[in-house]
Parts: C-alpha cells; structure tokens; sequence
DNA sequence: AATCAAGGCAACCGCCGAGCG
DNA sequence: GCGCTCGGCGGTTGCCTTGAT
C-alpha cells in the first residue's frame, strides 16, 4: 500500500537530477515565497519541477534559503565547529545551529575538507617511535623557540620544559607504547606538530595562550603545521589532551597516566 | 598547452524516528 | 501493533575547479 501526505495529491513525475538549474532554481524560490511548505513531496508537482520532493527540500535548505551565508568561514566560526564537534560528535545539524547563515552540509563538507585536517587525534597518528622520543623533540623544540623568540614568554616555555621532563621522568620507560600504527616516513615531530599542548601544567592561561598562539605559531619557523592554544585543544579532546596513545594527561597535575 | 591529481562543494543515498491510517 | 510515508540527518559520491607538472 502506498500511502499519500494526507494534505495533499503528487502526480508522478519523471524526477531530474544532477545540479540544478537557475530556472528551477527560480520556480522553487517563487513557489516556496509564495506558499511556503506543508508538505515537500507536493511540491515538485505545484512548482513545475522534475524533482522529487526530497531534493527540493535539500535545494532549499541548503541553498535558496533567505538569510544564507555564503563564502569562506572565519576563523571564529571555525573555532566553534572545531569546539562543538568535539562536544558533540558529528551532529553537523546541532552544530548548524550555533552558525547563523550556515547549513548543517556546508558545516560537514568544511569538517571533511578543511578542519579535520587541522587536527589530527592522537589515536590516529602514525608512526613509529616511541613517545617518550617524541616528547624529547617537542621540548627541544620549545628550548629552540624560546632563545629564538623574544616574545614568548620565557618563564612559561621553561617550566613547559621543566613539567615535560618532569613528565618523562616519571614515565615508566619500560612502555613502549607507540603513538600509532603505520606511517613509518612520518617523523615524531611531524606527529606532534599537529596536537600540542594543553593547560594541565598549571601554567596561567594567559601565557599559555600568548605562548601557543595558533596564528603565531603558523607564522613561525618551528616547521610546525599546526599548534593550539590551551582552549582549543581542550575543545578538541575535553581534559584528555594530547599525548601519544594510551597515555592521558590529567588536567591538573601534569603525569602521564 | 595539455594532462593529471587534489580539493571543494553540491547533491544523492540510505537509514531512522515520528506520525498516521 | 503493523506497515507505510515523510522529513531529517549523516555519510558518501561525483562533478567541477584549481594548481602542479
């Protein structure tokens, strides 16, 4: 049996697909203004459209709707989809919803094409070294940056240091837990490069931002591809902030766990 | 200038829950 | 309670554009 909306009667239409035209474009706009929607499988039929009423609604919603946004994301409308998803998982509708003019499929396609990309969860580094030599780089790297950069603030990127050494000290080197699996071309530091580095060390947010700029760091000359700030990657991965796999840094006292 | 690969994006597909007969 | 449609959502596909060679 098949059942009908109750509202209303659909002829059968060969349905087109593919991209739309401006034309159609033209007729759901015009329709949609003018009636507005009760029920969508109607209306291909009352608009004059080859088009099922799902891809009507698709057309509309993401696309002829008033009030859309188009071009490119800014970073602040970036950093909520960043901080959202990892609230929320890919609830690319809900997070939708904290980005007026923006649709639930242009959130999605700029997740799949851009931001996922930008950060790289831990578990799904590769390589193969082990943490503990991943860790050494990423201090010398923050001894490097600290003699080459007057503007960081000293104190902060020395008790970094200090804490991480400190971390590795207590880190039972009997571990040889790896960061991953695969991708044995990729260095340690290209794999840290992409998750750094959380506020657990009891550092004053203040300069640990100042310290881990996000811009800065992109414009910097560590051959990093991406560092975040303390809030960012505590958007990304709540208190279990990076560090290699199976290890977790709790947010107040610095140890690996 | 031609070709190829990668990225971006629009649209489709398939599943699910709600609502109705 | 069952079967069906509809609307909504997330995943995926495929076309088009752009950049590299």
């Amino acid at each position: 049996m098949r059942m009908e909306c109750k509202n209303c009667k659909k002829p059968e239409v060969d349905c087109r697909k593919g991209l739309w035209s401006p034309d159609e474009d033209q007729k759901l706009r015009d329709y949609i203004l003018q009636h507005g929607v009760s029920c969508w499988s109607a209306v291909p039929a009352k608009a004059g459209l080859q088009r099922n009423g799902k891809s009507c609604r698709l057309r509309w919603i993401n696309y002829l709707r008033p009030g859309l946004k188009r071009g490119n994301f800014s970073p602040e409308e970036e950093e909520t989809i960043v901080k959202l998803q990892s609230k929320l998982g890919n609830k690319w509708s809900q997070i939708a919803m904290h980005l007026p003019g923006r649709t639930d499929n242009e959130v999605k396609n700029q997740w799949n094409s851009y931001l996922k990309k930008k950060i790289i969860k831990p578990q799904e580094l590769g390589t193969s070294i082990s943490a503990s030599s991943a860790l050494n780089l990423i201090i010398q790297r923050i001894t490097m940056h600290k003699t080459e950069k007057d503007h960081v603030v000293p104190s902060a990127a020395g008790r970094y240091t200090e804490a991480l050494e400190s971390c590795l000290k207590n880190y039972d080197q009997s571990v040889t837990q790896n960061i991953g699996g695969g991708s044995p071309n990729r260095t340690a530091a290209d794999q840290f490069s992409n998750v750094l580095f959380p506020d657990c060390l009891s550092f004053e947010q203040a300069n640990w931002d100042s310290l881990f700029n996000l811009d800065d760091a992109i414009s910097n000359q560590w051959h990093c591809k991406n560092f975040y700030t303390a809030s960012q990657v505590d958007a990304q991965y709540g208190n279990n902030v990076i560090v290699p796999n199976g290890f977790r840094f709790t947010n107040t006292c610095g140890q690996f766990e």
